[in-house]
DNA sequence: TGAATTTTTTAGAGCCATCTAAAAATATTT
DNA sequence: AAATATTTTTAGATGGCTCTAAAAAATTCA
């Protein structure tokens, strides 16, 4: 029988983190930017792609970056499905705002027992997204990701309708709150500002301004 | 303001040890006891009794055994209070048998963050006995015991009522599931066995035979 | 009470995750 | 292409948790 060997949560850690850097496991990933994304130093970051390099979980050549194994990129998307299913949880069912999820996920996806999460899926009732719109991973590791456009991208007149967020920072997530910017929400781009690239949109009923880099962070659908 | 500092998983679990071994944090405790309790080995007990000790958590003297401190033992409720906690949710939502949840909860306990467990102990509408039928401490850390015997000290044509069971092992409570006692059984003494001591009982409609080792791990309240 | 036994601690080691400082390799710039 | 800058790795140290082996204290027993 295969048994599927026990990551530490360090490990674990850094296995997402190449993920989320590699735009889904498909490019490589330089050592410093790991280090960043996990506030920790290059040298153990170094040492660390040795290790999953020996497991199997990281293609690693030294000075060249890493990359996913398949192997690999299974396990990340399995945390990174633990990870959304209890973000919904929280949102869902104790009330928690999706500004505040992010933090308790970030412990409660290294919790190990199949049966828990497969259980809290159904008890979910199967989520597709979680509360920032990102996909939910199913159980083999498959991810589907819905075409979509940065808000920024889009040009004077077009619409969108807000999917998802770029980068989930409580401080971004509680900007978005205050203006009224939910998941679901339809924007038009109104005008585009020459000095400063800030946009002019409309919303619901409503028109309002937003600088390029928040516009930056969000993630549309054309319509 | 007062920041309560992070305790490793390793501390929290001695201190829960320590709770458990100690009648509820009153009796002083031997290291011997707390490393077989833990599956760890005496020598790793004495260092981190020396670092519970240095936090104001436990009373520590060389050869003396070791005592909770008020502090430790609010803390040691705190886990103990997340643990049984979890142990409903797994059960009333999601479907755990009660012989499943331990080691899952085991992990859970761990997870750090105020507002989860309160908010968890209002979605489970605020238990106050874990699937075992072990009170539930309030945020506080005040537990209370309800009086109960074990059914081995009940005397022939006594009544009693379960309410909850001493080893929770997952054969234990397996054994249990076999014979359909279930927490809320009321079980009659009908005759103790001069020869082995083991107990014939009856069960709702149905009369069965276990032994004494059995019966010291089952608590009723007298009827 | 003195010897034997048990319990507990100390000493010393290893592993994991982390760091800093310095060396090596790669990339960039002039 | 050489000099400079950046990235990455190596070397070496630390702290946390674990262990075994041996010493010390406490307890039990004859």
């Amino acid at each position: 029988m295969y048994i599927c060997e026990m990551l530490s949560f360090t490990e674990e850690n850094h296995l997402k983190s190449i993920f989320h850097l590699s735009n889904n496991g498909t490019n490589s990933v330089s050592t410093n930017a790991i280090a960043e994304s996990l506030k920790t130093k290059p040298p153990s970051v170094t040492d660390m792609l040795k290790k999953l390099s020996e497991k199997k979980l990281v293609l690693y050549k030294k000075y060249q970056g890493s990359l996913l194994t398949e192997k690999g990129r299974k396990m990340a998307l399995n945390i990174i499905r633990k990870h959304r299913l209890w973000e919904v949880f929280l949102v869902d069912k104790l009330g928690f705002n999706w500004s505040e999820v992010h933090e308790v996920a970030e412990q409660l996806e290294h919790i190990k027992s199949k049966k828990l999460i497969n259980e809290l899926d159904r008890f979910l009732e199967f989520p597709t997204k979680d509360p920032h719109g990102d996909p939910i991973p199913n159980p083999a590791g498959f991810i589907k990701q819905t075409d979509r456009f940065l808000l920024s991208e889009l040009k004077n007149g077009e619409k969108g309708k807000f999917i998802g967020v770029k980068d989930s920072s409580s401080a971004f997530l509680k900007f978005l709150d205050k203006r009224k910017i939910a998941l679901g929400s339809n924007i038009e781009v109104l005008h585009i500002e020459d000095f400063d690239n800030s946009l002019h949109i409309g919303l619901d009923e409503t028109n309002l301004s937003i600088s390029i880099k928040s516009a930056s962070n969000i993630y549309v659908t054309k319509i």
